[in-house]
DNA sequence: TACTATTTAATTTTT
DNA sequence: TTAAATAGTA
């Protein structure tokens, strides 16, 4: 056996973990370290030089891109086609089990799966039904609560409502939930997790085959495992195969849905005898982008720990940049860009990265004065536009009438006189009935309603039965044709004037070329339909359709994980901002927010520019800011400020201090400016943060040491000066 | 039912 | 500021 593509390529940690042997296994991979090669690898050494079959393996992934590149390397790396490799995200073999287990899962058969939006819309529609005040129980506090339970593995009746009434409404609320889901067949993102899980731990026998078969399980991005998933991992792990984790504690940035680093202790925990590799040496950045990363992070409490290394070069100075305002930031990144392209470089090699997508706005109007392409990540994907959703709502009527997100999503849609009086009257029949609202639609236009609701409601259902038997026997591109087409949709959208009916035309023939490319996996055993409702569901697409090839990237520092690029911009470097003001007071909080500060400093290979504004227009309202606190950790020796500023004698932490505001603010009259210590007579010590507004209604909001910050009038306040 | 005025709130996002 | 959701009007 010849193992030498299999090793050539790795360094020694890489190679201690491809080849370790079978027992459990931690790879705590830094950022650029090569850890999809690693568990590719692994994949390729396992089947080839260990004579594991691809069926034995299972490999787990976060994104479906993840899953296909993955998949692709290891085809590549071993030059066969591995089809009986299961890879894939949670969700997805989630969501493979389940159909194939559908009866001991206890769901229907053609159960649907619904996406964020069509569970809010549900949550909201059963607020309505339940008379609940949707302003007591805000429907995405009530999303959030039950997708964060059924994230820990927990089911209403695993609740305890601690005697608190707000949390029974909540539970109560969540069970009300279930019911509707399940009378229609509908599951949710979280529940593919839930319900995988449920199956293999009443299922021994179930199990037990998994078992046997999964020798290796595969694991990336560890450390961005929620509880359920973790759970369903242990479960199928076993104590006979051998799960092999790769994950780095410091990029774990998705605590806030669920994510949990601490799997990653309880990971030795559990599996005794773990073996832990480090991959340090990284073989992306220049030494002082690294050490300017490990200076950050290193702020934080209960790492692994690690360092990053490179052979590489020092490379430049990290280049930071204080803008007046977020105009003048946008001015200069336009300019460097421009040197970056006239110089030949590729406009794709740029990255701007920020921490809140309201601030692309004015970078992309710097962008597009200077005629410099670029794409923003993020927004609205293929398969969750209103119009595509319009029509896969018609799609999915046609297969299952129950399905009561669809029902009301396209009952009057195009409008055909079934107003909301209408709808009300059918929900009270389902309400009252428990039944679903295709069949209180039935029973509604034959009784209560008046002639002309009645006869819309039937038409509607006529249309239904219609589309349905229609396409009954067409292949899945002219099912999909054929009903965009009989629904109205495609008219609708004619009338539409501009070019915002053009679009949404256009996606809607960009959805049947969809269909006719689409390839049901052989293994899968679907009507091809229901297949195409699927992944649909579970990969909701690109979000931005055709893009320029070459153009600059811009994305939030969250999306930017994973990418690399040779030039990287961290704009809107402020506290306040970056570190974002939620989770500044929260010292968790706080070490997710450095953590993402690691992530966006690490996506740079040879330059990287620091940006923050002194004054920054955020809500209408322009505020003064103080520099982002992780700018101050980053070794100043790394550090060359452009433009640096007269008269200052601390660059870097007190930045702005020394340069004279906007000439007509009252401000400096008084005395008070950006980190100026203060006394109140009542709420003692603080440290001024912000100031806005002139003479008599000038404020400044104070960070008081025991009470927290607030806004105070200055005329009334008090200070003193300190 | 469609258009317009008013109110409200304002991270991060994949599946 | 602005985008979205809601309420009010033709």
């Amino acid at each position: 056996m010849d193992v030498t593509p299999i090793l050539d390529t790795l360094n020694d940690a890489q190679r201690e973990a491809v080849t370790a042997p079978a027992e459990p296994m931690l790879v705590i991979a830094g950022a650029g370290s090569g850890k999809t090669r690693v568990l590719v690898h692994r994949a390729a050494w396992l089947i080839d030089v260990e004579g594991v079959p691809p069926q034995g393996l299972l490999a787990v992934t976060f994104t479906n891109k993840a899953a296909a590149e993955m998949r692709g390397r290891i085809e590549t790396l071993l030059k066969l086609p591995v089809n009986p490799l299961w890879i894939g995200t949670f969700h997805g073999l989630a969501h493979r089990l389940l159909r194939r287990h559908w009866r001991e899962a206890g769901l229907p058969q053609g159960f649907q799966i619904i996406d964020a939006d069509d569970q809010l819309r549900l949550i909201k529609r059963l607020l309505k039904n339940l008379e609940v005040d949707d302003s007591r129980w805000v429907p995405r506090e009530i999303q959030y609560f039950i997708n964060g339970q059924k994230d820990e593995g927990l089911r209403p009746e695993h609740l305890d409502d601690e005697r608190d009434p707000d949390r029974r409404q909540m539970i109560e609320l969540y069970k009300a939930y279930e019911a509707v889901c399940e009378r229609g067949g509908l599951v949710d993102f979280a529940e593919l997790l839930l319900a995988a899980h449920e199956l293999f731990r009443d299922n021994a026998e179930l199990l037990g085959h998994y078992r046997r078969r999964f020798q290796h399980l595969l694991v990336d991005e560890f450390q961005d495992t929620n509880a359920i998933q973790y759970a369903w991992l242990r479960l199928l792990a076993g104590d006979q195969s051998v799960p092999f984790v790769v994950g780095d504690d410091d990029q774990s940035i998705y605590r806030w849905r669920g994510a949990r680093v601490e799997h990653i202790h309880q990971f030795q925990r559990d599996f005794p005898g773990t073996r832990v590799v480090k991959l340090e040496q990284n073989y992306r950045s220049t030494g002082t982008i690294l050490n300017a990363a490990n200076a950050v992070i290193a702020n934080n409490g209960s790492r692994m720990g690690k360092n990053l290394w490179t052979e590489g070069v020092d490379g430049e100075p990290i280049r930071l940049y204080a803008a007046y305002n977020e105009r003048d930031e946008a001015d200069f990144v336009v300019a460097r860009l421009r040197d970056w392209i006239d110089q030949g470089n590729l406009r794709a090699d740029a990255a701007i990265l920020y921490r809140s997508n309201a601030q692309s706005r004015v970078l992309e109007e710097g962008l597009i004065n200077a005629r410099i392409p670029y794409r923003v990540y993020g927004g609205l994907r293929f398969f969750e536009r209103a119009e595509i959703k319009d029509a896969l709502a018609y799609l999915r009527l046609t297969v299952n009438r129950d399905d009561d997100a669809s029902f009301e999503r396209i009952v009057n849609r195009p409008t055909r006189g079934i107003g909301a009086r209408t709808v009300e009257a059918m929900r009270a029949y389902a309400r009252a009935n428990a039944c679903s609202m295709w069949r209180a639609a039935g029973a509604v236009a034959s009784d209560t309603l008046s002639g002309r609701a009645a006869s819309s409601v039937s038409a509607f259902m006529q249309l239904i039965e219609k589309l349905a038997h229609e396409t009954e026997t067409l292949d899945l591109e002219d099912k999909v044709d054929h009903v965009v087409h009989a629904s109205g949709l495609i008219d609708l959208f004619k009338k539409d004037k501009g070019e915002r009916g053009e679009t949404r035309i256009e996606n809607l023939m960009e959805l049947v070329s969809a269909a006719k490319g689409f390839e049901p996996d052989p293994a899968e055993d679907m009507a091809p339909l229901d297949a195409f409702l699927a992944h649909a569901a579970l990969e909701a697409g690109e979000g931005q359709a055709n893009a320029w090839d070459d153009c600059v990237q811009l994305m939030t520092m969250h999306s930017a994980k994973g990418l690399e690029f040779p030039l990287v911009f961290l704009c809107g470097m402020e506290d306040g901002l970056f570190p974002h003001q939620r989770s500044i007071n929260d010292p968790n909080g706080l070490e997710e927010e450095r953590r993402l500060c690691y992530v966006g400093i690490t996506r740079a290979m040879q330059a990287l520019y620091v940006t923050y504004a002194e004054q920054r227009r955020l809500h209408g309202m322009d505020n003064f800011s103080v520099p982002s606190r992780f700018i101050a950790e980053i070794p100043e020796e790394h550090v060359e400020e452009v433009r640096p500023k007269v008269s200052v004698s601390r660059p870097l932490r007190n930045a702005g201090a020394g340069r004279p505001r906007s000439p007509s603010n009252g401000m400096a009259e008084a005395g008070v400016r950006l980190g100026q210590r203060v006394r109140h007579g009542k709420f003692g010590d603080g440290v001024v943060l912000n100031y806005e507004g002139q003479g008599a209604h000038a404020r400044v909001e104070v960070n008081f040491e025991n009470v927290g910050t607030k806004w105070l009038v200055l005329s009334y306040a008090n200070l003193d000066l300190m």
